[in-house]
DNA sequence: CATGAATGAGGATTCATTCAT
DNA sequence: CATGAATGAATCCTCATTCAT
C-alpha cells in the first residue's frame, strides 16, 4: 500500500459507493473499478487484496459516521446531544463533502446500507469486529460524556449516564438498521420520536 | 418445489445451520450439502435454485423467532411481556426442538447471526424485504396487543401502546444485532437491563 | 482427489501431453483441458490445484521411464544392460501403450522434453526434487544390480559396479537432455556409441 | 536496444541473478527490477521486451561458462584438460569477478540453475536453441583441440579425440544438471571421479 | 535517465447448475 | 430418491507493457 496518493483515497471511496450499491456478497473488484472510473487492476497497485481494501475502507465509514461526534469539549449538553442524534440519523451533506470527494447521491441510504453490510461482515472477520466494537464504544462514550456534563451542571436529571447513553445508542443504531432492511419507511421518524421523548425527559426542568 | 416431504424441511434446516456457520457471502450449495449430509445436487430436486431455497428458509427463522409470541390470548400482561422479551433474546431449547429437527448447538449465536445475514440480504432482495417487514410488524403488534390489554385492565400505566411497543422492539432487535456483530459481550445483558427498567416503569403501581 | 476413476488418469496423461507441447512455464489449465478434450474446470473435481496435478503427473513419467527396468531378476546381464540402455533412450511404443491410453505421437521427443521440464521444476519444488532424486536412484540401482550379477557370474570384468552404473547413468541422462535442448541431432547416437564401447569393454572376453 | 551502456550490462546481470533465484517460469520483470535495485520500467529503455532481455542475458552465461576455455594455444594438454574440467564444474570466483560486476553469492548453484533454466527454455525458443547448440559445440571443440594436441605430442594415448571429447563433455554437463535438479549432493564429486579416471587412462604412460 | 501510474490481457480457481444413471 | 460427472460463467489477481512526467 502506497503513501499519500490521492488515488488511494479515491479507491476507498469508490469501494464505499460500490458497497452501498451492490452489497458485500455481490461486490466485485470490477464493480469498484467501474465506480472508480478506472481499470480494476489499478486497485492492486494500492491494496494487496480486496479484503485489505475493504478493511481500509472502514475508515471512510468511520470518518462519515463519527467525525465531530467526540472531538469538542461540551458547551451546551442538550443541544449537543440532539446534534449527535441528528448526525447519526441524518448525515450533514456539507460535512460529508469535507470527508469524501464524491459522495453517493443518497447519503442516508448509502450510510445505512454500508453500516449493515460492514457490521454483517464483522460477524466473520475479526479485524472488522475489532473496528465495529471500537466504533460503537466511541459513540457510546461520546454520548456518555455529554450526559455526564449535563448532569454535573444540573441541566440534566441525575440519570445513570452510561446506562442512558447505551439506551440512546441502541435506539439510534437500530434506526439505521431498520431503515436499510425493511420497508417500514417511517422507522427512523419513530426512533426520533422515542429518542426525543427520552431527551425531553432527561432535560426536563422539574 | 415438491410437497411437504421431510427432506425438504431437512434441507431448509441445513441451509439455516450452514448460513449460521458461513454467512451469506460465503455460503455455497456444497456447504449446505455438507450440513445436510447428502449430495448437493439433491437440493435441486426440491428447490429450483439457491435463492429459492434461501427465501424458503426464512420460514425456519420465522418459526424459531416468533412462534408463540402472538398465538395465545393475553392472560397475564406483565408476565407475557417479560416472556416475549425472554423469547426474543434467549430462544428456549425445548421450543426450538419442536420447530427444528437438528438445531445448531449454540442456538443464540446461530439465531443472531442468521438474523443479521437475512436482514442484510433484505436490503437487496424485495421478496426478503417483504418478509422482514412483515415479521417485524408481527412482533410489534404482538407487543402492542399485550400492552393494550395491560393498560385496559389497569395493570399498566396508560402509555401509548404502539409507541412503547416500538421502543421495546427496537431495543430487542438491536440486542441481537450487537451480539452478533461486535465483541461487546454484555450487550444483551445491557439491553435486558434497560428493557426491564422500562417494563418496571410501565407496570409500576403508583 | 477421488479414487479409481479413469478420468483422473486421463487428466494426468493430458497434462503429460500438454507439458510436452507447451513446457512448464507456458502450461495453462486451459491447455490441459484442450488436450483432455473437456472443460478445464473438470480438472478441479479431481485435483485440488494445478500444482497437485503436475506432481501427480510425475507418476505417468515414472511409469513410462522406468517400468520394467528393475522388476525382474537378472538372467542375461549383457542383454539386459543393453536393453535398459535401449529403453531409456528409445521408449518401446508397445510398452508405452500399456502404460498410457493416448500417448503423444512422437514419444521420444515428448519424453525428453518432459524430462527436462520436470527436472527443471525440481530445482524449485522440494516435492518434485524428492521424486527426481528417487527416480534417479532407482535407475542407478537397477543398473548396478545388473552389473553386479554380471561380475559375479564372470561375464563382466570386475569393475566397480556402482561407479560404472553411475557412469552409464550420467551418459544416458545427458543424451535425453541434449536431445531436447539443442539442435545436435545425432547426440543420442553419439551417446549410444560411447555407451556401447563401455559395455563392450566391460563384457569383453580377455 | 541502446549502446554499450554500463546500465545495460547491469540489467543483464540482474536478470541472471533473478533467474537463478526464481526460475524461468516464475521470473517477472519486477523480480529483475528488484535485483537491479531500480524501477522495472527502466528495463524497457534498454530492451524491447522481457524475451529480448533474456536472450541477451545468455551472453552473461556464455561469458561465465566458457571464457578462457578456448582462447589460448595449448601448452600442457593434461593440465589444460584438467583445468577445463575444473572450470566447468567449479567457476573460479576471481575469473567470475572479471566478467560480472555483482555475481551471486553461491556461484556454483547459480550457474547450474541458470544452465538448466536456459537449456530448458531452448526447447521452445529457436534463438535460444541456436545459442545452446553453438555453446556446446564450442566447448566440445575446445576439449577436442586439447586432446588432439596431446595425442600428436604423444602425451595422450591415440584415442578418437572427438569421441572422447564428447564423452567428457556429456559427463560434465550432466554433473551440472544433476547438481541443480536432485538432492544427490555428491553427484558432482562422482562425475569428477569418473572424469579423472578417464583422463588418467588417456594420459597413462604404458 | 528514471519513476510510478495506469492498462488490458490472461490465468487459476470457484461455484451454481444440469444431466445421465 | 440420490449420486457424481461435467459445464460454463464469473471472479480475483498477476504481469508485461506503455506513457506522462
Amino acid at each position: 500500500m502506497k503513501g499519500a496518493s490521492g488515488t488511494e483515497q479515491r479507491i476507498r471511496e469508490a469501494a464505499f459507493r460500490a458497497l452501498a450499491e451492490h452489497g458485500y456478497a455481490d461486490l466485485t473488484i470490477v464493480d469498484i473499478g467501474d465506480e472508480l472510473g478506472q481499470n480494476p487492476s489499478l486497485i492492486y497497485h494500492y491494496f494487496d487484496s480486496k479484503d485489505e481494501l475493504l478493511l481500509s475502507m472502514l475508515d471512510v465509514f468511520v470518518d462519515l459516521f463519527v467525525t465531530g461526534v467526540d472531538e469538542e469539549p461540551v458547551h451546551d449538553p442538550e443541544a449537543e446531544l440532539r446534534q449527535v442524534v441528528a448526525q447519526l440519523l441524518h448525515p450533514d451533506p456539507v460535512r460529508v463533502q469535507q470527508v469524501m470527494e464524491s459522495p453517493p447521491t443518497d447519503i442516508e441510504t448509502a450510510m445505512s446500507r454500508v453500516f449493515v453490510e460492514l457490521w454483517g461482515h464483522a460477524i466473520w472477520d475479526d479485524d472488522f469486529r475489532a473496528e465495529t466494537t471500537a466504533l460503537e464504544e466511541r459513540v457510546r462514550e461520546a454520548i456518555t460524556a455529554i450526559l455526564r456534563t449535563g448532569i454535573e451542571r444540573g441541566e440534566f436529571r441525575p440519570v445513570d449516564p452510561k446506562l442512558t447513553a447505551d439506551h440512546l445508542f441502541f435506539l439510534l443504531m437500530q434506526a439505521t438498521h431498520t431503515r436499510a432492511t425493511t420497508n417500514w419507511e417511517t422507522a427512523t421518524d419513530r426512533v426520533e420520536e422515542i429518542v426525543d421523548d427520552i431527551i425531553d425527559d432527561i432535560a426536563r426542568d422539574d
